[in-house]
DNA sequence: TAGATTGTTAATCGATTAACAATC
DNA sequence: TAGATTGTTAATCGATTAACAATC
């Protein structure tokens, strides 16, 4: 059977898919149509079973779809159930905040070295971690071998860094900084959280769409 | 001059455009064309003045576009310098680093006010502003009159929060939570920040993508 | 002036939506 | 069986890219 061919923007769209099924699941909800799902999440019916039929048919004709099956497949596609071994570097609010995003059941990643540049902090634990100085981060690696660094230091000292991490075969970043780490690297995966875009978006919207008050 | 019409698409690439050209001015450089902006920026040279011309002519034939002129226009259009009245629900970690973004220059807000359900870090100051408990939100916001609100708790008490804020007039959200506020409130602006999408979509890509190491 | 590069329209591409036959 | 709803193809819509006349 000939597939739709998966594009970024399903891709995208699946975790909100698996967040919502996991909530019907949780609720006691054992099946759901495309169209009543697609009124909760506010996309259209024809959407959603175009996306589910990218990998492959999850429901039945005249009945829908089973919440737990589903819930249970796109867990799958994302992964979730992988433990990817991961680096933490900078050990700020943001780092630490993030931190608590890559443990929790089925975040797909696993946590196993936080590092960063402030003397004052090395030693101190974070979820049970000890935040390491940088300076040891080729060493770790080499002996560790992590696959994804998560990236929440400034944009300043970021090209030694990546230049480094991929060096030592880190071949996926979750980039909260500003730094363009796909333009110096183009073989490696990049997820990008940009913070600031993303604030200066909603005050952009605000300041010139006339909402009454 | 009849303008292209400024799609959601284009406003999403507009805080880029504005950090790179910040950086090129901050490196002196006082003149660019679309060809070479295209090729730092890794876009076409096309779609670059397709999004200039969204908001009218910003270069010159034959010459290309003044950096500094065209910094200062996309922070105008941007709004980077009006100071949208703020507060921040959550005081943790994310509460914490997401605040210092609201500082800076040009960040388009004026963070006013804190909160936390957390009676313990009641008192305490972040950024030279106290964090206070929710249940001062609502005279709070009736005396200063917030019009955006940053969300960095968990979603279990979202509903009751947001239709609170909703009903005290504020009518943009910069939202970290998982709870779905504009579908419970379509008249406001939401922007999402969905941490853990980020993280499952970043995950799916490693696990899927083969990238020798 | 000649060369360069924009502004702008037309062509292409890809993503979303509509439609409906298949089938539970 | 009849009703419901999927899987899947075709139509539509919108965004990106290409092309080129305008003009500095």
């Amino acid at each position: 059977m000939e597939k739709n061919e998966v594009s970024i923007s399903v891709i995208k769209r699946l975790p909100r898919y698996y967040r919502f099924l996991q909530s019907l699941k949780e609720n006691g909800i054992t099946r759901i149509s495309s169209k009543e799902l697609a009124l909760r999440m506010g996309l259209t019916a024809s959407q959603i079973r175009h996306d589910f039929n990218c990998f492959g048919g999850f429901g039945q004709q005249g009945y829908g779809y089973n919440v737990p099956e589903l819930y249970k497949k796109i867990g799958e596609i994302l992964c979730v159930d992988k433990e990817i071994k991961t680096i933490l570097i900078g050990a700020g609010n943001l780092g630490k905040a993030v931190a608590s995003k890559l443990f929790g059941q089925n975040s797909g990643f696993r946590l196993i070295g936080i590092f960063d540049k402030n003397e004052a902090i090395c030693g101190n634990m974070i979820k049970g971690i000890p935040v390491r100085h940088v300076d040891k981060l080729e060493n770790f690696c080499i002996d560790n071998k992590p696959v994804t660094a998560v990236i929440c230091i400034p944009s300043n000292d970021m090209k030694e860094l990546t230049d480094l991490l991929v060096k030592l075969g880190i071949r996926s970043f979750w980039n909260f900084s500003n730094y363009d780490i796909a333009m110096a690297h183009p073989e490696v995966l990049v997820e990008n959280v940009h913070l600031s875009d993303s604030l200066m978006t909603i005050g952009y919207l605000t300041n010139t769409t006339d909402i009454e008050r």
